[in-house]
Parts: C-alpha cells; sequence; structure tokens
RNA sequence: AGAGGGGUGGCCGAGCGGUUGAAGGCGCACGCCUGGAACGCGUGUAUAGUUAACGCUAUCGAGGGUUCGAAUCCCUUCCCCUCUGCCA
C-alpha cells in the first residue's frame, strides 16, 4: 500500500511517478478525495464520541452518588443514535478508501525508465558469452522427449496442460539444482526455510496478491487458503504483523518450494515446453532490512542470484524492469534472463525486486528503534526458478547428439 | 469429524458491567549501588489514527447484539489446546 500522506501533501510528485505504471491521475484524485473524506467522518465521529465517554463517566459518578440520572440519560440516548449514523459513515469512508488503496500499485524508484512494456527495457549488462554451437541447438523440450527426462503428456493425463512429470535424471537435476541453490545462498547469509504451501488470505494481501490479482491462484475449495504462487508469501509473511527489534535486521531468508499459478493472462504464451508451468519448482530470496540498507541488500541478492548462473556457465543478461513491466508492488526490478540457444533468446530465469515499504505497510511489518516504530522495506528475488535452469542446462549444454553434459558444480548433487 | 477447555500488552498472567489501556510478574531500557559485574533499589516500557502540544478516538481473536456505559453479559464466526476417532 503507498503512504496516503505521502499522496496527499506531494499529489502531483505521486501522480507522476504513478504515471510511470500506468495509473491515471483521476484515480489517484478519487484515492486523495476519499482519504479527505475519512479524515472528516473521523473526527465527526471521534469527537462525538468524546462527549458520550465523558457524560457517561458522569453517569456513573451520578449513580453512585445516588443523584438523578433522569435528564443526562435523555441526553445520552439522543446521542446514541447519532454516533451510530457518525461510525456507519466512517466506516464505509474507511472501507471505500481501503478498497481502492489496495489495488494501487507501488511508486517507482526514480531511476526506473519510463516505458511500456518489456520492450522498454534497459540491458544493464551480459555475463558469459554465449557458445559457438557448429550445429543447430535443440529446443529443450525435444532434448527433454529424447533423453526421457521429461515427460509432457503423462503430466497432461494426471492434471491438465501447463503440467509435467521429471524423470530420471532430470528428476535428479532438478533436486541437484535445488540443493545447489540453497548451499550457495546460506552461503550468502540467507537461512533455509521450508514452508506450508497454502497460506490464508491474509497473507496473500499482505504480499500484494490480493485482492486484484485472485485470478492468477489456486483457492482450496471451502478454507480460506491458495497455493503459494512463489515463497515470497510465506517467507516475507513469517513477519506479519510483527515489530522486529532493529539489531535483527536484516533477516535473510530463502526457501524452496513449489509454486502455483494459473497463469490467467497468459493464454497462448509459451505452451509448448517447461517455460510456464502451472506448477513449477523456485528457491527464493526474502530479505527484511532497515530502510537505509535496502539497496544494498538489493545489489548483493542481484549479484548472489547472477552468481548462481556464472557458477552454472550460463550465458545472461542482467535487465533494468521499466516502468510498464514492473510488477504490482515493486519499487525496482531487476531481471535476469538466461540464453537459450535452442530458441536463439534471453529468457527471464530470475526477479528481483524492493518493494521498499510497500508490502511491510499491507502486512503491518516494522521495526524498532529509538523507540519509535517504523516500517521496514522488504526484497524478494529468485535464486532460481529451478524448472527454467533446467531447461537452460539442456539448451546450452547439448553435445551434436542431443546428450546433455551436467555441469562441473553440479556433479557433487548427482 | 465428536466432546471439553481456552484466546488479554514483547512474553506469562489477573480482571468477569462504570475513574481499566488494562493489577502483578518476567523481559527490555535508563539511573543509583559496585573497582567491575551479579544481586538489590528507582524510573520507564502496547498498537494505530488524530493533534504544534495537552489531549482525544479506536483496539483485550473477528463480527454483531444488550446497555447511558462492555475486556467483562448474549449470539455468530475463526483460531489454539486436551481427549476420542482417522491418518503420513
Amino acid at each position: 500500500m503507498i503512504d496516503l500522506k505521502y499522496l496527499q501533501n506531494n499529489f502531483d510528485e505521486a501522480s507522476m511517478k504513478l504515471q510511470k505504471k500506468g495509473v491515471d491521475a483521476d484515480t489517484l484524485k478519487m484515492l486523495k478525495d476519499m482519504f479527505a473524506t475519512l479524515k472528516e467522518s473521523n473526527v465527526a465521529f471521534e469527537s462525538t464520541k468524546a462527549e458520550q465517554n465523558r457524560l457517561s463517566k458522569e453517569f456513573g459518578a451520578y449513580k453512585q452518588k445516588g443523584q438523578d440520572t433522569s435528564e443526562l440519560k435523555a441526553k445520552l440516548e439522543a446521542l446514541k443514535s447519532e454516533i451510530t449514523k457518525l461510525q456507519e459513515s466512517a466506516r464505509n469512508a474507511e472501507e471505500s478508501l481501503e478498497n481502492l488503496a489496495l489495488t494501487i500499485p507501488n511508486f517507482p524508484d526514480d531511476a526506473v525508465p519510463q516505458g511500456a512494456d518489456e520492450n522498454d527495457n534497459v540491458e544493464i549488462k551480459k555475463v558469459l558469452t554465449p557458445k559457438a554451437f557448429d550445429f543447430t541447438p535443440k529446443e529443450h523440450w525435444g532434448l527433454g522427449v529424447a533423453n526421457g527426462w521429461i515427460d509432457f503428456e503423462r503430466g497432461v493425463k494426471l492434471a491438465k496442460s501447463r503440467f509435467s512429470v521429471l524423470k530420471g535424471k532430470g528428476a535428479k537435476l532438478e533436486r541437484a539444482l535445488i540443493n545447489f541453490f540453497l548451499d550457495t545462498n546460506a552461503k550468502a547469509g540467507f537461512e533455509e526455510f521450508n514452508l506450508p504451501l497454502m497460506n490464508n488470505s491474509a497473507m496473500l494481501l499482505g504480499t500484494g496478491q490480493l485482492p486484484k490479482f485472485g485470478d492468477d491462484l489456486f483457492k482450496i475449495d471451502d478454507e480460506d487458503l491458495y497455493l503459494i504462487p512463489t515463497a515470497e508469501v510465506p517467507l516475507t509473511n513469517l513477519y506479519n504483523d510483527e515489530i522486529v527489534d532493529v539489531n535483527s535486521l536484516p533477516i535473510l531468508m530463502s526457501a524452496y518450494t513449489p509454486c502455483f499459478r494459473k497463469e490467467a493472462g497468459s493464454a497462448g504464451r509459451d505452451t509448448r515446453g517447461m517455460i510456464r508451468q502451472h506448477q513449477f519448482d523456485k528457491v527464493e530470496m526474502v530479505a527484511i532490512a532497515h530502510p537505509d540498507k535496502s539497496d544494498e541488500i538489493f545489489e548483493m541478492m542481484v549479484e548472489n542470484a547472477s552468481g548462481l548462473l556464472t557458477a552454472l556457465g550460463l550465458p545472461h543478461r542482467l535487465v533494468m524492469l521499466c516502468g510498464g513491466d514492473l510488477g504490482f508492488g515493486a519499487a525496482k526490478t531487476v531481471d535476469l534472463e538466461v540464453w537459450l540457444p535452442g530458441q536463439q533468446k534471453y529468457r527471464e530465469i530470475s526477479s528481483i525486486s524492493n518493494t521498499r515499504d510497500f508490502q511491510a505497510r499491507r502486512a503491518k511489518i516494522r521495526y524498532k528503534e529509538d523507540g519509535k516504530n517504523s516500517f521496514v522495506h522488504t526484497l524478494n528475488g529468485s535464486a532460481l526458478a529451478v524448472g527454467r535452469t533446467l531447461i537452460a542446462i539442456m539448451e546450452n549444454y547439448q553435445d551434436e547428439n542431443g546428450e546433455i553434459e551436467i555441469p562441473e558444480v553440479l556433479k557433487k548433487y548427482m
């Protein structure tokens, strides 16, 4: 959630910032007005309520002394209906404000480039040079089936389209990658977690998936539970509604979980292969940070994720997302895109974001410093998407016969 | 799933209709004491909104009701614990 006081006091600046994310000024104006309305209703309610509290106390004193209370009682009864009305309008004002506020995306950082979509993203740098093949490299789906690593048909039979099965060496490589990622993240200071794969709606609201993006979530029937779309949800919300000691910051966490997404809105995209599945494995990093340190930690997280790809010998590039491509909660995002020789394309394999205090405000994650409570900054990033790494290894490490070499750093995990 | 018990501040725990935002304890912070520390003593210590500030308002799992007045009474609901059942 954005800071409404900031919106109120710096409307033009705020509105300019959110233009980058495609929020029009009229919506923000409405939000600002609703905020003002709420304040007015609160003042009206609170002052009347104060009067009631005062007279009620007096009433008690009268009673104790055995004085006549009929006059007071008449006054209080009149106040009562007024208060009910005032309270209701204050509540309505709050509800409509919140309903709108929860759908407004985060402010992008000033450094975020202007742009409409992924075509306007800005490349930061390339790491490792794609190797030259003296044959035409194949795409991963062919390689996966030929090597007996991936069974697409039976995945569909078991569930539906966009599900697949890994087997044999493919399954083992998946597991090896998970272990390699977790171990490397641990060395970088990220403590390992094993988490519930279903979270309740309050948590999904905290990290920003709800209320706006419920369509992309698998919901459990008759329960207030959703399959997590990323470990960012449970990891960040470990501290939901908590006040952490400033000395415990930064809190660095990592977890492997399967992730579940309906992929609403991506109909027809990446229907072949394992790029876009309803269920996929990911190792995630999350940081709960002091606002002064979040930029530094962001850089560290990018380096760590990029380091994983480098260690695996996978050519990749770092991309700064433009305003139009930036996620709902992110103030700044760097994507890592891995080179896929079969597709002759760089494809997203990690996304590292600083949400600043946007999630913290929703999830009420604060830190206490000098007796004062403030919102923390939360950061998240994949390190890495496991299935996509598997694909990248298949395509980058294939030989002319379609056989796949195992990267050196993974051999001890196989 | 059935029966019973319970949800109060960072934690434990009292309160069971009116100066209670909440006794007491633990923890924590600061001060005194000490050569230094422990012990001891003193002071302070919930969250959010609003205010220049004093203060005011809300919050005792959540929602609703009774009442002039609810942490306290009633209803609904969620969660936790124990026993029984089931089960990896």
